[in-house]
DNA sequence: AAAGTCTGCAACCGCTTTCTT
DNA sequence: CAAGAAAGCGGTTGCAGACTT
């Protein structure tokens, strides 16, 4: 037979716990350790069932809780780690010292779920949806943010990195060294990040003299893995040309390039943008573009197969060109899983 | 200043997995 | 091996405080 229950569940109390109630809590965990939920609030003196002491202290009174913001580092962590397991926050917890997993869920629900959606990213896929950006934010600051948005997100997926690149075809080389520079360093923090060991990156910027066409676009980011300083990385990236005021599109004419004027877009509302520029994006065929073999993961989602001691070669390049990094042979998916 | 709305988060609920007998 | 309880987990709720009208 199983196990005797674990606590009447008539006349215990529920709801916000009291200083005092707090205060048995840790005095007796400290004297005896955690654990033995179903005997402990008897022995303890409290009017409450075994799951909520359990749920109390590791949520709130654990002793090496971090409480405060969510740093930049973490938030990134966070994301990473979300676009690659999905909904487990214990897992994803488990990355995060001093985070809980109620925590981390609250924190993705409340802020970061938010912002990629605000900045066009499904936050269940990752995924770039040009119907949920909100362009008029990204339009409205300086130098178009397109970087901003960028720097937080191609390193989750290379679809969104594409599309920028999908934007980079001017040639004003000064915007070219700003992003390509951009996006190194951010490679590069990701990266050591990931593998504290691995030396930099430390490549020449390609010139790009004149607009690319759809074949060259895709030679050019094609996933190649470059070996960098004996470490194997994936080329996936390129600068996109940004002029100060102008983003051209692949295979545009002049009159359909995407005009965006930076000094006067923070006064348009948000339906003048669109009609402003909608019409552009929507002759641009973005889905023959994102079809083409390059590097495109299958997007997760919450019961897709994860990362474990079996997964296959093609597997792991495909988490390799998801994060820009190498998982080396030797490496333990399960020790990662925990 | 009051009422209504929004936001953040602690805690609960219910389902699944793990463990014990 | 089966039954059933404990533990773990993710989704949801309810409330307090902040913000807006």
């Amino acid at each position: 037979m199983g196990r005797s229950p674990c606590c009447d569940k008539n006349g215990l109390k529920k709801g916000p716990w009291t200083q005092e109630e707090d205060l048995k809590l840790m005095e007796y965990i400290q004297l005896h350790g955690p654990g033995n939920w179903r005997t402990l609030p008897k022995n303890a003196g409290l009017q409450r069932c075994g799951k909520s002491c359990r749920l109390r202290w590791t949520n709130y009174l654990r002793p090496d809780i971090k409480r405060g913001r969510f740093s930049f580092e973490e938030e990134e962590t966070i994301i990473q780690l979300h676009s690659m397991l999905g909904n487990k926050w214990s897992a994803i917890a488990a990355r995060l010292p001093g985070r809980t997993d109620n925590e981390i869920k609250n924190y993705w629900n409340t802020h970061i779920r938010k912002r990629l959606i605000r900045n066009g990213i499904d936050p269940v896929t990752h995924s770039p949806r040009l119907e949920l950006m909100d362009l008029s934010s990204i339009l409205s600051s300086a130098q178009l943010n397109l970087s901003n948005l960028l720097n937080l997100q191609t390193l989750v997926n290379p679809d969104v990195l594409r599309l920028a690149t999908l934007l980079a075809t001017s040639s004003n080389q000064e915007n070219q060294e700003l992003f390509y520079n951009n996006q190194m360093n951010h490679m590069n923090q990701t990266l050591h990040h990931q593998l504290p060991n691995c030396p930099s990156i430390q490549t020449n910027l390609p010139t790009i003299s004149q607009p690319l066409n759809q074949e060259s676009h895709s030679q050019y980011i094609s996933p190649n893995l470059v070996n960098v300083n004996g470490q194997i990385l994936d080329g996936n990236f390129m600068p996109p040309c940004i002029s100060d005021n102008h983003v051209t599109l692949p295979n545009q004419t002049q009159s359909d390039q995407y005009k965006a004027q930076t000094s006067d877009n923070s006064s348009l509302e948000p339906s003048s943008i669109e009609n402003k520029y909608n019409p552009t994006i929507q002759n641009f065929n973005f889905d023959s573009v994102l079809s083409t073999p390059m590097s495109s993961p299958t997007p997760l989602n919450s019961s897709s197969t994860l990362v474990n001691s079996t997964t296959t070669e093609d597997e792991r390049e495909t988490y390799c060109s998801m994060f820009k990094f190498e998982i080396p042979e030797s490496f333990e998916f399960e020790d990662f899983m925990l």
